[in-house]
DNA sequence: CCTTAACAGTGT
DNA sequence: CACTGTTAAGGG
């Protein structure tokens, strides 16, 4: 038994950023061990915290050292392999340990649990008609009653039988003390998905598909374990690749998380998933209640699920016998966490499948930059799975230049060619939909008439337009005033660009009056089940024209729907963001393949200022390979991630003065601890973050950029230190950011 | 983070 | 000397 529990207290401060030691009184030292939450003595008041260490080896004054209170009522204890996970969470992205402790158990209260009741019948059925009849006669009716229904049904839920069937307590004790029924007490969880039932499966891998399966299992029964990136088009039926490997996986007793973007945990997903393995899945997404997540990591902790479908946060499920992580549309951003640890659910994953021997497989049809790059050198093994599974041709697409329209006197913001398919769907009674690239509303500024983006000078990236009327460049801080007509060509149709969808659907209305037009975005999708609700309405064809942002893209095959059109593409492009080219492309070509999934071919049209912009004639032609090349020689030219890779540190206070001074002084402190490295760095900064002041806290930015990854992390630690016991960055905080995938 | 103790300033 | 507000240190 282990004498001192080193705990780390429950309040997330840098400067409590460190283990505390106590001592274990012997009468519950049995019931203390890492990963449990223990109430402490802490100065002079009492507080709770979690163990994460147990030694013989006191590493304080014992006279001291005081004794823990105990075991924290209501709490849960976490897995230890999680609160290793938490360590390397905190040394890679840089948070206190408590914030990493609190991002691997996100349920932490336990909550009440519920038991379930059933009642069985005890007898056979000419017993039980003799019975039944002696009721009958005796005209005890509700006697009469279970047991007609007993006898129909031979187990009855006793929350049923109380209310439905209106049978009180009295009555079921007095059928189970003659020993006519039993009545069976066991704990039960809430299940979010009991509605659904196993439907049986029977789907024969086409060689593709087996293909990779094989290979990614041969590697696991020969005790491998590595990180696999499936490359899938559109329709080239990556589920069930999952799902097949699921079933392998499971078939050696071990369990499977699957990661999915929380926008794509629709019904139709998790149903796919249940016909194939029924009530051994479940799910978490943030719509489940506490009680229904603490039960649905209950479950996997106690063996009652093997299968566990989420969000980024399902990544810490507690299975006791992981072996296979799956990320679905590895390349969505949602990924990354925004707030700190601001991890990505790629990396860990990947970390936590070293710690439990188990694999991890990333799948896309359009992987991310920083993916691709790791599978072409060796560190990600790359499987592709490029047949379409009914052999549905790519959809033709075509690209219009918005320049040329304005010129012919087109003023619309749909071109004459798409105006004029549009009617064609609507005549032969097929779908269209309209996709609007809604990203990059942070205000850059382009010429309707020539396609001039205001740019900054110095980098390679578009001004954002601030609210004080001037066009800044938060990579360097350069300033220039707002244009009052192209510098390039002189015209005054030179402008923000802010078309939202209301007014788009409001266009779209009047230059085809009879067609029935469903909108989807933002404040349409509010309530509930709003988004599921108009998916199924379009999908049901009560609508012609389905008009939306990102969120109408992902997933979702609407077989009727045969033409797609892009209104403006090159609204992501020019966000001041290194990945703005990697977002377009990704959008353009997850928009383009929504056309044509069902029997008749599809065709696309993606509208553009900038037809000659390589992100989106690569998505015309769909093909991968000829964007990457170039984005990547981009990103090599400029040291970006994922070649380099780059920390960003976030000053935020309320006090701007002492914020541009603390953000100076932490510059020169990276200038200093950057001078004694043999690498190569690049610093910029301070410069002003993109939105220089939210809710009056003042915010500024400094950019680091390194090869070695831990050449960062050594820079964040000696920083952490820096900042800690300095009285400059009291009101001050600061925070890490590592390869950030936007808005920074 | 919150508590405490020490310190400086004010006031009778 | 009592009272109040500000500040730095400590917490095992």
């Amino acid at each position: 038994m282990a004498r001192y529990a080193n705990v780390i207290v429950d309040i997330s401060h840098e400067k409590l950023d460190k283990t505390f030691q106590y001592a274990i009184p012997e009468d519950i030292a049995a019931d203390i061990h890492v990963g449990v939450q223990v109430d402490i003595p802490f100065g002079s008041r009492t507080i709770s915290g979690y163990v994460v260490e147990l030694t013989d080896i006191p590493e304080y004054d014992v006279s001291k050292i005081k004794p823990l209170i105990g075991i924290k009522a209501g709490s849960v204890p976490m897995e230890s392999k999680l609160i290793t996970l938490a360590g390397w969470i905190k040394r890679n992205y840089g948070s206190t340990m408590n914030q990493a402790l609190k991002t691997v158990i996100p349920i932490k209260k336990k909550t009440k649990e519920i038991r379930k009741r059933t009642i069985y019948l005890k007898l056979n059925e000419i017993q039980a008609r003799e019975k039944l009849a002696l009721f009958e006669a005796k005209h005890q009716t509700a006697r009469a009653r279970l047991l007609r229904e007993l006898i129909d049904q031979n187990e009855l839920d006793y929350s049923v039988v109380t209310s439905k069937l209106n049978i009180s307590v009295a009555v079921i004790k007095a059928l189970e003390e003659q020993g006519i029924i039993t009545v069976s007490d066991e704990k039960s969880f809430r299940n979010p998905v009991k509605h659904l039932q196993s439907k049986g499966y029977n789907l024969v891998l086409n060689e593709n598909q087996r293909m990779v399966v094989d290979s990614i299992m041969k590697d696991i029964n020969d005790g491998c374990h590595n990180t696999y990136l499936i490359k899938g088009v559109t329709g080239s039926g990556k589920t069930e690749v999952y799902m097949e490997l699921i079933a392998n996986v499971l078939a050696k007793g071990q369990q499977a998380i699957v990661l999915i973007p929380e926008i794509a945990l629709t019904y139709q997903t998790v149903m796919r998933f249940y016909n194939r393995f029924g009530d051994r899945v479940s799910i978490i997404n943030s719509r489940l209640s506490q009680g229904e997540r603490y039960d649905q990591f209950e479950r996997a902790k106690t063996g009652d699920i093997d299968i566990m479908i989420g969000p980024r946060s399902a990544l810490f499920t507690p299975f006791p016998n992981l072996g296979l992580i799956i990320i679905d549309e590895e390349h969505e951003n949602s990924y990354k966490s925004e707030s700190v640890p601001r991890y990505h659910a790629r990396e860990v994953a990947i970390e936590y499948a070293r710690m439990n021997n188990a694999s991890v497989v990333l799948g896309s049809a359009t992987p991310s930059v920083d993916s691709y790059y790791n599978a072409k050198n060796g560190k990600y093994k790359l499987l592709e799975l490029n047949q379409r599974v009914e052999e549905k041709p790519l959809p033709d697409c075509e690209v219009i230049d918005l320049r040329q329209e304005l010129k012919n006197g087109n003023r619309s913001i749909l071109s004459e060619r798409l105006q004029e398919l549009m009617e064609d769907r609507l005549k032969k009674g097929q779908q269209t939909m309209l996709f609007i690239n809604r990203r990059g509303m942070s205000g850059f500024m382009s010429c309707r008439a020539c396609g001039y983006v205001v740019k900054c000078p110095h980098c390679d990236v578009s001004l954002s337009q601030h609210n004080n009327g001037r066009m800044v460049c938060h990579y360097c801080g350069y300033e220039e005033p707002v244009p009052v007509v192209c510098p390039s060509c002189g015209s005054k149709y030179i402008s923000g660009f802010k078309a939202g969808t209301q007014k788009i659907e409001q266009m779209v209305q009047n230059r085809f009056p009879t067609a029935r037009i469903l909108r989807m975005d933002f404040d349409t999708t509010r309530t509930k089940d709003s988004y599921e609700k108009i998916l199924q309405a379009f999908s049901n064809r009560e609508a012609d024209i389905l008009i939306g942002t990102q969120m109408i893209v992902k997933g979702h095959d609407f077989p009727n729907v045969t033409l797609v059109g892009v209104l403006a593409a090159d609204m992501s492009l020019h966000v001041s963001d290194f990945h703005s080219a990697e977002r377009t492309f990704e959008l353009l070509t997850q928009a383009v393949g929504r056309a044509g999934r069902g029997r008749e071919p599809g065709q696309a049209v993606i509208q553009t200022y900038d037809p000659d912009n390589f992100s989106i004639e690569t998505a015309r032609k769909q093909d991968y390979e000829a964007f990457y090349s170039q984005e990547i020689e981009y990103r090599q030219m400029l040291f970006y991630p994922p070649v380099w890779n780059l920390l960003v540190i976030h000053i935020q206070s309320v006090n701007q003065n002492s914020n541009d001074i603390a953000a100076e002084k932490l510059a020169l402190c990276c200038d200093e601890l950057i001078k004694n490295l043999d690498e190569r760095v690049q610093l910029v900064g301070p410069a002003d973050a993109v939105v220089s002041r939210v809710n009056d806290v003042y915010r500024k930015v400094i950019y680091i950029k390194t090869k070695e990854y831990d050449t960062l992390v050594d820079i964040k630690d000696n920083i952490e230190k820096y900042v800690k016991d300095n009285p400059l960055y009291k009101n001050v905080s600061v925070q890490f950011d590592f390869n950030p995938t936007s808005g920074f």
